[in-house]
DNA sequence: AGCACGCCGACT
DNA sequence: GTCGGCGTGCTC
């Protein structure tokens, strides 16, 4: 096998073959990485996914793989059949997908590396610039390029650059990355004249005044002979020895070490140790099951029996998680693979050590907040002949190789956050999912409190089977939810601050008895809009074109998309009042309020700017979890199958902007999280209470939160979205054009949309301008396309792809941006 | 995605 | 007249 197809980790469409030197030939396999030289300059890191012995087109010139980095498959065919089903069926390049699925470190790249020559004194004379690239490398020789553009005050560095390289007065070459560097500690090891016996002796003899240098040496010999025979290995003097235990156990300085260094008779060297726990964590037997659990444990098998894909509907707070465990255990002990994926805001150090406790070193934890370091080493450990048996991580580990999967876990399964969004690939862990446990011939189970209409759907289809847990764990009552009509009180002038006098009351009875507050609010932010007083003008980002959050820590004016922020201005630029005022409320504006009425309540205020870090994010729930905390303010984050024992109070402040949101998925999406918020109240002596403030008290969802009535809620978005030709009766695929032109997006927008509705008719929709029509000075447009289930969506794809090369063959069009979100959330 | 090549406007 | 802007096309 001569040549070899491979992936690069580019928004590219198809393989590049390269021409294996003979040092490679025989060892190059399918799913090992090779660097390879890429375009004028660039190396990177591909994927060899074939190799064959026909040279492609003849006229191209081939070029050779210049290191091979791995000795065994990174990933395996399957893994590639499974990234060729993501691409194809989330329609981006193949490239994209070996992008997210790599963490970095295993994705070597080159960087262009600028040296000083010699010459750099020739009496020629510079330019400004070429002057201050000069005095920027005289303070540090051999930057990188990229540096070098952010040290510099000039816009693009390249230019200068160049002109010195043509002056000889620098070189540029190119330098891989290596971003991973394993960690080490440093050994000790005799050296290899000291390995005979006679040496050492007549060392000893010559040492007799220092009983130091005779004790260390004696130690290590202890050590050394002590660990051979531990590991069996051969069982010569040549073991090494951890230099801090050594020096511990001897009870010398390493001054003592150093000397026997130089005499020769020791060396050192790095020792490669990992950053996973290794410690075997103190094993615990898991709880015994109660009823419930048992009868739910025993109907997924059964349902396994039948159907590979089961959905476990289980009111909040039934204990899942220990059905999950039982599971688990049960496919561990029959030699399989399990992955357990959870949304990655409930993927806490709870959940964690839970798991760990019971699983201890069989378990992995792979998180997208990690660092890239550990990261690389569970990829190399899962690829390894010992993989973690039990993976238990957030929507990329589904990316991770595995050899004998045996079960997936999607927990939270009604998670918008398994949609990946932004860069492609935009896949859905959940339904990617089903896919990749269908290669292996392994079962999947969906569960959640609170069901996507899709998933129910399937269950009650029968596609999936369907379990059910009607009661929660030890007996403890679903809450009691009560609607507050804010419209009436607001008539009645009688509610002036964002909670109503019964929410008041009853924050302050939780207080009195030393009880917990859960107080929801989706807004982060101080207030979502400013508006002029007298004009109405509402300031907007300058490049997303969405009105701007008031961020009162930050004094700043916050885009919520691209996170630009801007200073608040004094006066209204359109018209000059002064008068600025902020209208609604965000998560800080509530905390501020409740501080004035609840001045010795201990708050704390959970959204995206207080949880940045993990460590922020656990110490939060930590804190409030011990009661060092009595009332929780917070977005949506607070509604994530969080488990408090001792919160009475639960109060949804305004139901309202999440039942307005012009979105077909509103009332699911506010059932969900009203349901879950809920969940978080009540515990065994009392019934939680949940106050629902919303002007729309008459909506029949607010009914069947009450309700806790998920079969009604299901009933009439099903209606609904049949009639209105939305999921799970219709797939949606999203198409979107980019451009920084206005006007020429519209029109091929335009184009697009008719030709797309000349193949499909009825089923396009738009294009329109989506809710953020500009993104980064990148004017959008969007064209929704719905197509009926059980239509045969590979020809849709390949229809949608048709069209988006004739519009682009269009020489108008050309440097339009088209991609595609299927099965958009 | 990067990067080079190439064609037009604002500066010496 | 050149420098440097970005539009265009290619990368095994």
């Amino acid at each position: 096998m001569k040549y070899i197809d491979t992936l690069l980790p580019l928004p590219l469409n198809g393989y590049f073959t390269y021409v294996l030197p003979a040092s490679m030939m025989g060892k190059a396999k399918v799913g090992m990485r090779v660097v390879v030289p890429f375009g004028t300059k660039k190396l990177y890191t591909a994927m060899i996914v074939r190799l064959h012995n026909h040279p492609p087109a003849p006229n191209i010139e081939l070029k050779e793989p210049l290191e091979l980095l791995d000795s065994h498959g990174l990933v395996t065919q399957k893994q590639l059949d499974f990234w060729i089903w993501l691409a194809d069926y989330y329609m981006c390049a193949m490239g994209e997908v070996f992008k997210a699925a790599l963490p970095s470190g295993l994705k070597l790249e080159s960087e262009s590396i600028v040296t000083l020559t010699p010459r750099e004194n020739d009496p020629r004379e510079l330019t400004t610039k070429e002057e201050e690239v000069v005095l920027l490398l005289r303070k540090k020789n051999g930057q990188r390029v990229t540096d070098l553009q952010k040290a510099s005050r000039q816009q693009n560095i390249l230019p200068t650059l160049h002109q010195l390289l043509e002056k000889g007065i620098l070189t540029l070459k190119e330098e891989l990355l290596r971003s991973y560097k394993p960690r080490t500690e440093t050994h000790v090891r005799l050296k290899k004249a000291y390995c005979e016996n006679k040496l050492l002796a007549e060392w000893f003899e010559s040492q007799k005044q220092a009983p130091k240098r005779v004790a260390l040496l004696t130690h290590y010999l202890q050590l050394s002979k002590a660990k051979a025979a531990l590991s069996l290995a051969n069982p010569s003097l040549l073991v090494e020895v951890e230099k801090q235990k050594l020096l511990q156990e001897a009870g010398t300085s390493s001054a003592i070490l150093n000397l026997l260094i130089t005499q020769g008779v020791f060396e050192t060297y790095p020792y490669e140790i990992g950053r996973l726990d290794t410690s075997t964590s103190s094993v615990v037997a898991q709880m015994p099951l109660s009823e419930t659990q048992e009868q739910a444990y025993a109907q997924i098998l059964a349902s396994f029996e039948q159907k590979p894909i089961c959905l476990l509907h289980g009111v909040t707070s039934s204990g899942k998680t220990e059905v999950y465990i039982r599971l688990i255990q049960r496919e561990l002990e029959a030699g399989r693979q399990v992955l357990y994926l959870v949304p990655e805001i409930a993927l806490t150090t709870q959940i964690t050590t839970r798991l760990s406790r019971i699983f201890g070193n069989k378990m992995g934890v792979y998180h997208s907040k990690f660092p890239d370091a550990e990261r690389v080493e569970i990829w190399k450990k899962q690829s390894s002949e010992h993989p973690y048996q039990l993976l238990l991580g957030v929507r990329s580990s589904l990316l991770l190789p595995f050899n004998h999967l045996g079960l997936i876990i999607v927990d939270e399964e009604h998670e918008t956050s398994y949609k990946q969004q932004d860069p492609a690939p935009r896949y859905n862990a959940r339904d990617a999912a089903l896919l990749l446990a269908h290669q292996f011939g392994a079962n999947t189970l969906l569960g959640t409190a609170t069901p996507s209409l899709e998933s129910y759907a399937n269950a009650k289809n029968g596609k999936y089977g369907l379990v059910c847990m009607t009661t929660r764990f030890g007996e403890v009552q679903l809450p009691k939810i009560e609607v507050v009509d804010v419209k009436e009180l607001r008539r009645k002038k009688s509610m002036k601050s964002p909670f109503s006098p019964r929410l008041i009351e009853e924050i302050q009875h939780a207080l009195d008895h030393q009880k917990q507050v859960i107080l929801f609010q989706n807004r982060r932010g101080y207030s979502p809009i400013m508006e002029c007083h007298k004009c109405g003008w509402v300031p907007r980002c300058q490049q997303c074109d969405v009105s701007l959050t008031y961020h009162r820590e930050q004094q700043r004016l916050v885009c919520h998309y691209c996170g630009r922020s801007y200073q608040v201005p004094t006066q209204c630029p359109s018209c000059e009042e002064t008068d600025l005022r902020n209208l609604g409320y965000g998560t800080e504006k509530i905390e501020e309020q409740i501080h004035q009425l609840f001045p010795t309540a201990r708050t704390a205020r959970m959204d995206l700017d207080t949880t940045r870090s993990r460590l922020a994010y656990e110490s939060m729930i930590t804190n409030f979890q011990q009661g060092h905390t009595d009332i929780l303010i917070g977005t949506q984050m607070v509604t994530k199958g969080l488990d408090f024992k001792g919160v009475k109070v639960v109060g949804i402040l305004d139901a309202d902007t999440m039942l307005n949101q012009p979105d077909f998925r509103s009332y699911e999406r506010s059932f969900q999280m009203m349901s879950q918020v809920s969940g978080r109240a009540g515990r065994r002596e009392t019934q939680g209470l949940v106050l629902l403030q919303t002007k729309q008290k008459d909506l029949a969802v607010i009914q069947q939160v009450v309700n806790h009535d998920y079969a009604a809620l299901f009933a009439e978005q099903m209606e609904e979205r049949k009639l209105f030709h939305y999921p799970p009766y219709y797939r949606l695929t999203a198409i979107y054009l980019k451009h920084r032109d206005a006007h020429l997006v519209e029109e091929a927008a335009q184009t697009m949309g008719n030709r797309l509705r000349f193949l499909f008719g009825e089923r396009v929709l738009g294009p329109d301008r989506p809710a953020v029509a500009r993104i980064q000075l990148q004017y959008i447009r969007k064209i929704l396309l719905k197509v009926e289930r059980g239509a045969p969506m590979k020809n849709v794809r390949k229809t949608l792809l048709a069209v988006q090369q004739e519009v682009l063959a269009m020489d108008r069009y050309k440097a339009i941006h088209i991609y595609f979100d299927v099965d958009p959330l």
